[in-house]
DNA sequence: CTTGAAAGCACTAAAAG
DNA sequence: CTTTTAGTGCTTTCAAG
């Protein structure tokens, strides 16, 4: 799956995740090349699924989703059906950003942005409504220090 | 900082969080509009912070980036030279995706990207070695069931 | 909101290193 | 094999109705 990538690639993927709307020949310019050759590796990079998409940063707090939880839960079934399940509530559930399985005693971690706390309690029962969880643990977000994603090269 | 944002912006905002390459009448023709209208309309959502910056997302795995951990930090400092040295620290690793100061027993989260175990240990020691941290839990990713960077609208 | 028009840009192909 | 040059048609941008 490793691509193998020169110095002339990163150097472009830092241009791209830092302003993704700069146009070609400003990206030349900073990283020292030319339109076609930067444009061939940009197309080489996205068939290769280095990368995968381009999109619009929103800003949570100007629409209205001032809750962040971090959910840690722990269960006590493990089979494939229950499984399953779960994760196709997680994967069609919008205010889940992000779900880890783990490795340890805490079975999952989920990242999830709503409106308020109580959006939040409307989320958690519907949740535990859908699927047995055998502990829950929320902690609440006081203050985004850094959200990036901007991957190191 | 709510701004007031209407259905037709949504459903602009929406496509932008999908797919930022199309083009002004592409999105036009999916919600129902023309260029002109929604050109400006994302003109005026940029001006009000509700979209940040446009940018490519890379694949972790593609860039070698193959370990994730969620970091559960407890401190027993709650000085604000501390905490100014902590922050700073925090923001200026790359490998530091996301970190959230919170509610209750944990103080802080973070979200780190590295390599593997390896370049996580060399991390943590550095961390350790710039500030005092009383306790700190390291959650392995073992699967990344879900991670968008699309907000519910 | 629509039309329309100017400038800029992405993308392609073909030449040159 | 990679870069430069050059051209076409699409897209953004903006002014006027």
């Amino acid at each position: 799956m490793a691509v193998r990538l020169d110095d002339m690639d990163r150097k472009i993927l830092a241009e791209l995740q830092a302003d993704a709307e700069q146009s070609l020949d400003e990206i030349a310019r900073k990283v020292g090349s030319s339109k076609t050759p930067v444009w061939n590796r940009i197309r080489r990079m996205k068939e290769a699924g280095v990368i995968t998409r381009q999109t619009a940063i929103l800003d949570p707090e100007a629409l209205g989703l001032e809750a962040c939880f971090f959910v840690l839960i722990r269960t006590s079934e493990h089979e494939a059906e229950w499984q399953r399940k779960f994760l196709k509530a997680l994967r069609e559930r919008p205010e889940v950003l992000e779900a880890h399985r783990l490795a340890g005693d805490i079975d999952y971690i989920l990242k999830v942005r709503v409106k308020n706390a109580r959006a939040y309690d409307t989320f958690y029962q519907a949740l535990i409504s859908e699927v047995r969880i055998y502990n829950v643990t929320a902690l609440l977000s006081m203050e985004e220090i850094k959200a990036t994603t901007m991957l190191p090269l």
